[in-house]
DNA sequence: TAAAAATACTCCATAGGTATTTTAT
DNA sequence: ATAAAATACCTATGGAGTATTTTTA
């Protein structure tokens, strides 16, 4: 099966939270719903990525290296997403080729420069659509 | 909802291919599904990316910007499963700090600025399993 | 016209939930 | 004893399919 965004944001969280149940809550689902993610994505790359008893919880060699990358990957996806949300028909107000920075793009308040860290903010690529209507 | 890897490689393949019917068929997938898969994307993130009528197909500007980071983002999802699946202890032979290259990352051999017609090439993050017979 | 995209359904796989049990501190 | 992970089971969303209908070069 594939691996999904949906995994990078798992372990992102887990590594972050340190444990699956603080990482579960912040990316409001349910500690088993996690866990199962989890364990999923291991099995999809064959690889333990956390060593976990119920009271301890360790990134393994690999984890940490695919957790580091998640985060990367992540905020890329915000970028990218923020980006091509950015106004549609930019009128080039300003010096051209410069990258007409929107107001604000999509989530998070900060715009598509600042790529910093920041707890638990939306953990990438969560972008939330502005008004934007109809639709379930 | 959340955008997923899912519909970065729609828009990677529809780049790609020129055609929804092609990039289903290279996805592996229905073009009805595909279809769908795309404006997904483009409700979610609240942008037209392809501009479509019944005989011609174009990015738009957005969706070209995206075309081309989603092809980034694929690649390095590719290369950091690929990190995390080598083996466990690498070993560190050769010089310590390096960061010891995996065989190969991923597919597609060449970066991400050629934008123009590969005919099914894998479309990155796609994890085929190799034998692949029975199935519609 | 014909080739490609969009609709209209149907279905089922699975992501996610709740309840409970197991396990290490 | 208790906090956290795992397991079991269930539900429902939505991803994907087939069939069909637009649409435009």
């Amino acid at each position: 099966m594939n691996v999904e965004l949906r995994h990078l944001r798992a372990l992102a969280a887990i590594g972050d939270e340190g444990t699956i149940s603080a990482a579960a809550a912040v990316l409001r689902i349910s500690q088993p719903a996690l866990s199962r993610t989890l364990d999923q994505l291991e099995r999809r790359i064959g690889t333990t990525l956390v060593e976990r008893t119920t009271r301890r919880l360790a990134l393994t060699d690999a984890g940490r290296r695919l957790h580091e990358r998640a985060h990367l990957i992540l905020n890329q996806v915000d970028d990218a997403l923020a980006e091509a949300a950015a106004e549609p028909q930019p009128l080039h107000v300003g010096s051209p080729g410069r990258l007409s920075v929107t107001t604000r793009s999509a989530c998070c308040g900060r715009g598509v420069t600042g790529i910093r860290r920041r707890r638990s903010g939306c953990t990438a690529a969560t972008i939330r659509r502005p008004p934007y209507d109809g639709e379930s």
